[in-house]
DNA sequence: CCAACTTCCTTTAAAGGCAT
DNA sequence: ATGCCTTTAAAGGAAGTTGG
């Protein structure tokens, strides 16, 4: 009786392997069951506990419900939480370091708000963070993790995020008015770089590259003084720098995807809360 | 196109292990 | 002894394959 009102950890996983696997067999597989003792929870689940339908059975295929939807949700926050209390309260002291390797407008976007949750639980552990473009990262061994852009049909790595590269210049800046229009970028070896270039070519826009920096903070100080025009990240355009539209005659750029990297030869329970840390950041 | 066969998958029933 | 969880074996449904 009691058990049957709570929502076991146990079968909640196996609920959420069900879900990704798109089969009870597949998931007895993941979670170590026989798919009899799977179809046996989730027959616990939907019957005594939830005393819900979770699954559309169709022949072979199984979905989830409108309401089975809904557990996942709960189900993937609860198993989630839960991996948070055994890492905090298991190891709390855990020391060490974690080497991060991203490009440097990754860093200032997403990097604060990351560094600060992970730095709560795990004050000991020490961060070497190592900004570059993305090319040069991925030639490094050194590196845990690395964080890099790609293009898309050219992943590799664990998907962080997928975001549009945007046009963007100083308040007053007009970019018809200037040919050539004068462009700030990366460095040559940036993806970024190529792609604004490709772009700009192929729309036949006359365009010269009048400042060049791996740094993004002196690549935003020339744009905010209206001296050029730039291709970043969407969400990383504020301040007094705005986001040029369309009819404003630039060609649209490519959705940048954001990948994470692990290192296979340093894997270590420090490298593993930091990437978890960091894909939640990127949510 | 269709029937026979195979494969894949879930459910059910029976039985054993283990903790209370 | 009881309850819970598991496994194994068997059954049955649906989809895919094969051959006429």
């Amino acid at each position: 009786m009691s058990q049957y009102q709570s929502l076991d950890a146990d079968v909640l996983r196996t609920f959420v392997a069900i879900a990704e696997q798109g089969g009870f067999t597949r998931a007895g597989e993941v979670v170590n069951r026989t798919q009899s003792a799977v179809s046996m929870q989730m027959k616990r689940l939907e019957e005594d506990i939830l005393q819900r339908q979770l699954f559309e059975r169709d022949g072979r295929q199984v979905r989830l419900t409108a309401e089975g939807q809904v557990l996942l949700g709960y189900a993937r926050r609860i198993l989630k939480l839960q991996g948070e209390v055994f890492n905090t309260l298991r190891m709390p002291h855990m020391v060490g370091v974690v080497r991060i390797g991203t490009p440097d407008d990754y860093a200032m976007r997403f990097l604060p708000t990351i560094l600060s949750s992970f730095a709560q639980a795990y004050p000991l552990v020490q961060v070497e963070v190592h900004c570059d473009s993305s090319k040069q990262l991925m030639l490094r061994q050194d590196l845990d993790l690395t964080i890099v852009t790609r293009e898309p049909g050219n992943e590799i790595g664990q998907l962080l995020r997928q975001e549009r590269l945007v046009w963007a210049a100083a308040e007053g800046f007009c970019p018809q008015e200037q040919r050539p229009m004068p462009v700030a970028l990366f460095n040559t070896d940036c993806f970024c770089r190529a792609w604004t270039c490709n772009a700009l070519e192929a729309q036949g826009i006359d365009y010269r590259i009048a400042y060049t920096s791996p740094s993004l903070a002196a690549i935003f100080a020339i744009v905010t003084a209206g001296l050029a025009v730039t291709a970043q990240l969407q969400s990383l355009i504020g301040g007094n720098i705005r986001i040029l539209g369309e009819h404003e005659g630039l060609p649209q750029l490519p959705v940048a995807n954001v990948m994470l990297l692990r290192n296979t030869q340093s894997q270590s329970p420090i490298t593993d809360c930091m990437a978890d840390y960091i894909i939640e950041g990127f949510k």
